[in-house]
DNA sequence: CCGTGTCCATACGCTGCCGTATGGCTGCGA
DNA sequence: TCGCAGCCATACGGCAGCGTATGGACACGG
């Protein structure tokens, strides 16, 4: 029963797990020691101090977290497919043991107080936006509904995570998929039309 | 200059305020007197301890803080018309000196930690969305179509919130609207569909 | 003028967390 | 076997916030 011995990515997966389930100010070092089994004289080995820990959280979220973003590597298909595989992608409940919309969530509510924080979400979100703008444009939008769209599906899809932290009743993933639905459709039908005119 | 007595409601609102700014956890008894510029003492005379306070915040905001409630109570127009006047509401900046997007959004991370805060606000939703289906619904759409469609709107609102709090870029009320008209559009369509058919 | 009820200021002890200091344990190469 | 580097445990001082206790200040009716 060899005592466990923890590195730095450790201390961030538990720092990541307690952001998820109560916010950037359940992240505290002395509660991460109690739950891995340790003191804060390991943490304030691997780390210099808790910014350092949450600046190192951020940079695994970047790296490691962002599904949307991976999912635009593989871009094979047809428009409709691709846009089909995002949503289906995004609607995934976990990702690797974390849940995806209660870390989201809270990533953002955290990024609403810190502003370099804000920044480094908003970089991202601006990378995934500009993956659905561009789909949506391939599908026949021209470039500006195409970004306007892109941001209301992103939107939506923020509003679902956030909803499925208190509101199971409005965390419908079939209210999202009729959103994009729609939009789908709506670029079928004006292509047809231009096909027509 | 007669030193300033403090109520309940000046506590509230200020407590609203710090919410708004920084969180439920920017929410502190101290921090608040001296932003009142009074002490603890007043507040103590007046509730009996911090969760007093939150529960106090929470049923003004029920009361006074839901502008898209009182909107339906206008209940004039044809649908469009009312969908509308419910967006035009919905994206105001501001209500009576409060910022909205703020207030809204730091309730549901708030509400994301708090079960029975989550219920409350849930409950909030739930008469909004409902509003928002019953105008759907006049519009031609069939009830299962408008709950769905009249969640997909609410939850793009709730994320424009959120983006409004960290990601100016993200945070455009046309994408919002977008969304919206196309609803509407498709509705309209479908009802000469089925006139046509 | 005085008592009483309302409201606020201040001091206190307590808790949780931060970051530091210091010492102990363990494995490994010389 | 010894020494040393890497890693962890514990104790400490400091700070911020909570809730309580207690003592005014002030207005107002008697």
């Amino acid at each position: 029963m060899a005592a466990k011995r923890f590195g730095p990515r450790d201390w961030i997966v538990a720092a990541l797990a307690a952001l998820a389930e109560g916010g950037i100010e359940a992240v505290r070092i002395e509660k991460l020691a109690r739950r891995l089994g340790t003191s804060k004289g390991s943490f304030y080995w691997h780390f210099t101090d808790r910014p350092a820990l949450l600046e190192a959280v951020l940079d695994f979220w970047e790296t490691e977290g962002t599904s949307l973003v991976i999912s635009s590597a593989d871009a094979v298909g047809s428009p409709p497919e691709r846009m089909q595989a995002v949503v289906d992608a995004a609607l995934l409940a976990t990702e690797q043991g974390v849940d995806v919309a209660r870390t989201e969530a809270a990533l953002r509510a955290w990024a609403a107080e810190e502003p370099v924080v804000a920044q480094r979400v908003a970089q991202v979100d601006e990378r995934r936006v500009s993956y659905l703008a561009e789909i949506l444009q391939r599908m026949g939008y021209d470039t500006a509904s195409s970004r306007l769209l892109g941001v209301g599906i992103y939107l939506a899809l923020m509003g679902l995570y956030d909803a499925r932290r208190y509101a199971p009743s409005l965390a419908d993933d079939r209210a999202f998929r009729a959103l994009v639905e729609g939009i789908v459709r709506s670029a079928r039908a004006s292509a047809r039309a231009s096909l027509t005119d």
